[in-house]
DNA sequence: TAGATTGTTAATCGATTAACAATC
DNA sequence: TAGATTGTTAATCGATTAACAATC
C-alpha cells in the first residue's frame, strides 16, 4: 500500500525532453526560426498529439498555423530540466566507465560540471584523469561540505555502490545518479536516478529475440 | 493513428528483469535455494505483487509458502532475455563512451562478446582498444557478412549516427544499440534501442529540483 | 494444521491517443 | 479568407495495484 502525496510524475515526458532538445538546437543552427509539432514528430518518430502534449509541460504555448519559436522552445526546456544554470557534481570510480563519463563534452551542455574524482584503490588515488587528480575517498566529506556539490555520480563496481552512496549522503549529498546494478537504500530527502546499462540490453535483447520486429524505438 | 499488430510490450517488466537477476545471483553466491517475492520485493524497493507478476513473464512458477527456486529462476530470466547464449557485437566509435562500454567486464555476463570496433577518424585506426585494434569502417561490410553479427552498438557523436547506422544496417546488422541523442531512421526489420544518458540526467535534474523529494527510484 | 506465499481476476491509475474547437 | 496548427477535453490503452482463492 503505497501513499503518493503529490501525483507529479510524467516520467515518460521528461525522458524525452532532452530529445526534444537536441533536434532544437541542430534546427537553430541551421537557422530555422520556428517549428512545427509535426515536423518535430516527424523526425523523432512521434506522434504530433505527443510532442504537443509534452511540449506544454514546460509552460510554452506556440502559434497556430507557424509552431513554436525556437529560441523560446529551447529556452523553456532548458529551464525547465534547470540545464541553463551549472550543477556541480563528484565522481566516485575512476574505472572504465567513470573515465569515460568524465572525458565526455556532452554533460557540459546539461549545465552538469564534475569538480572531483574519488576512488578507493590506492593504485588510482593521485593519477590524473581528464584533469582532475583522484582523491582518496576520505575526502569527500570534506570537499563535499566546502564546496556544498549536490550530485554525486557513482561508477563504482556492485559491491562497493552502497557503502559508496552512504559516504555520499553523509557528506551532504541530496543527488545520485547511480550507474551500478543495486538498488541503493537512501534516507527521503535523497534522490537516485539508476542508469543501469543492463536494463537497455535487455530490452534490445528482447526486441531482437521478438519473431515480429517492431521497431518502436 | 498507429496500428500496433501485436501488443507484446511488457517493456517496464523486461527493464527490471536484469535488477532481479543482479539480485538471485548475489543471493545465490551467499548459498541461498529459494527466496520470496517479500524479500526480493523489499531489497528492491518494490511491491510484492510486482515482481509476481513481472516473473510470470519467463513462464517460471513458485512454490507456495517457500518461494522460486533461486537457480531455476536465474535460469528462466537468462533464458527469456537469451543471455545464456553469447550475441556478437561490432562498436563504432572509439571515443571515451566507446572505449569505457569495451573495457566493461559486465557485457559477457549478458552474453554480449564484441568483436570488432571501428572508426573513421585515421589517428584511431590501427590503434589497440582493449585488446582490439581499431578498423576503419571500410570494412564494417566485410566483417560483418563473414562473422554474421547481429548486434551493432553506436558510440559516435551525433552528427555520424545516422551515418553509422546506415553502414551497419548495409552490412547487415539487425540489432543497434544507440548511445547518440538522436533518433535513427531505420528500416524495417531492424531493430534500434535508444540508450541516450541525458534523459536519465534529465529526471534526476527534475527530481532534484521538485520541492516534494519523492524517492521512486 | 495454520499461515505464509503464490497466482488469478478485477480495479485503479496514469500515459497515450483521438476528436475537435480555437486561432491566426 | 482557407487551412494548417495549436491546445483542450474525452476516450483508449496498458501498467500497476488490490482483493482473494488456491496451495503446500
Amino acid at each position: 500500500m503505497k501513499v503518493n502525496p503529490c501525483k507529479v510524475s510524467k516520467l515518460p515526458t521528461i525522458r524525452r525532453l532532452p530529445a526534444y532538445l537536441h533536434l532544437l538546437q541542430t534546427l537553430r543552427a541551421e537557422a530555422w526560426k520556428f517549428v512545427s509539432t509535426t515536423v518535430i514528430a516527424e523526425t523523432l518518430e512521434l506522434e504530433p498529439i505527443q510532442v504537443r502534449k509534452d511540449l506544454s509541460l514546460t509552460g510554452i504555448v506556440g502559434k497556430p498555423r507557424v509552431g513554436y519559436a525556437i529560441p523560446a522552445l529551447i529556452d523553456a526546456i532548458e529551464t525547465y530540466l534547470g540545464w541553463n544554470a551549472t550543477t556541480e557534481a563528484i565522481l566516485v570510480g575512476a574505472g572504465h566507465l567513470g573515465t569515460a563519463l568524465l572525458g565526455y563534452k556532452g554533460f557540459a551542455q546539461h549545465g552538469l560540471h564534475v569538480v572531483a574524482v574519488f576512488d578507493n584503490d590506492p593504485a588510482k588515488v593521485g593519477q590524473k584523469v581528464h584533469g582532475l587528480t583522484v582523491l582518496p575517498m576520505e575526502q569527500v566529506a570534506e570537499l563535499v561540505a566546502r564546496l556544498q556539490t549536490p550530485v554525486g555520480i557513482i561508477t563504482v563496481p556492485p559491491h562497493a555502490a552502497q557503502e559508496a552512496a552512504d559516504t555520499l549522503i553523509a557528506a551532504g549529498i541530496t543527488g545520485i545518479w547511480n550507474f551500478s546494478p543495486v538498488t541503493l537504500h537512501v534516507p527521503e530527502g535523497v534522490v537516485v536516478q539508476n542508469e543501469d546499462l543492463s536494463s537497455g540490453l535487455a530490452v534490445l535483447s528482447r526486441k531482437m529475440a521478438d519473431p515480429a520486429r517492431h521497431n518502436h524505438q
